[in-house]
DNA sequence: ATAGCTGCAAATGCTTTGCAAGGCC
DNA sequence: GGCCTTGCAAAGCATTTGCAGCTAT
């Protein structure tokens, strides 16, 4: 859980007990996505003693720190995601499960320019399947 | 009102006051974007007299048949477009306003196939802005 | 007549907040 | 020590649901 330390400290966030645990999850390799519920139940089933309040908290340090990106895709709840780069995500409406497409196998060409006064954050493009 | 009431009978749907009011509100020209906290307070400010729980039905109900288009762009909320063609939008982050973008003013190359089991349902591509 | 609607209030599900106790630097 | 964190419970929102009374067809 070292580098994790070393994550975690890069970006100015104090070493927890309950963060570095939550970071271990996380961050142990491959790209995930969660949701508070689901990094909640992870976490009790490895063991791990947090708060629902303290998952949601954690998230939203992380997802500020970026280490972690938010997703709407779902009106019902919000999903994180450890990949930080541009890329978009199939959504599978039938099963809620979330996946990666590279950013470089999708190309928007936006045309018509953002409306008065604001300028471009960025592109999400949401690919919503169902199961077949 | 009356081209409303065909609209309604056309899709299958009873005439009842509120949903023909909430109806005139909704398709009196011009796409719109709505929630339903929106929906009913603008119903309140033109005397019309519904319920909250009865706009979320109505606005499913039109959703239902064809009349309204969900969109996911907030996770706080649900919006409704009255403009149920294949086409994106623009998410003012700062204002929450949502603007459409015609669909042929952004292509979209889809290169990888979708995960198995799935069939491809409709892509979103939501252009999020922020206040200059 | 009857299947479908409406409105209210209560319930639900996700998320945030207030605050006292505890832990990191 | 001081400030940040945590955990719990309560509060907050958007949305849904149960159900009795009403209404379009």
């Amino acid at each position: 859980m070292d580098h994790i330390d070393e994550l975690l400290a890069s970006r100015g966030l104090r070493l927890t007990r309950q963060r570095r645990q939550l970071a271990g999850l996380l961050f142990r390799g491959g790209d995930r996505h969660v949701t508070a519920e689901m990094l909640a139940r992870e976490a009790r089933q490895s063991g791990i003693r947090v708060s629902l309040a303290t998952v949601y908290n954690t998230l939203h340090q992380f997802t500020r720190v970026d280490l972690l990106r938010r997703i709407n895709v779902d009106s019902a709840r919000t999903w994180f995601d450890t990949n930080t780069t541009v890329h978009h995500h199939f959504f599978n409406t039938g099963s809620l499960e979330l996946t990666d497409i590279p950013e470089d196998r999708v190309s928007v060409d936006v045309l018509p320019a953002p409306p008065d006064g604001t300028t471009i954050d960025h592109v999400d493009v949401v690919i919503r399947v169902i199961p077949r």
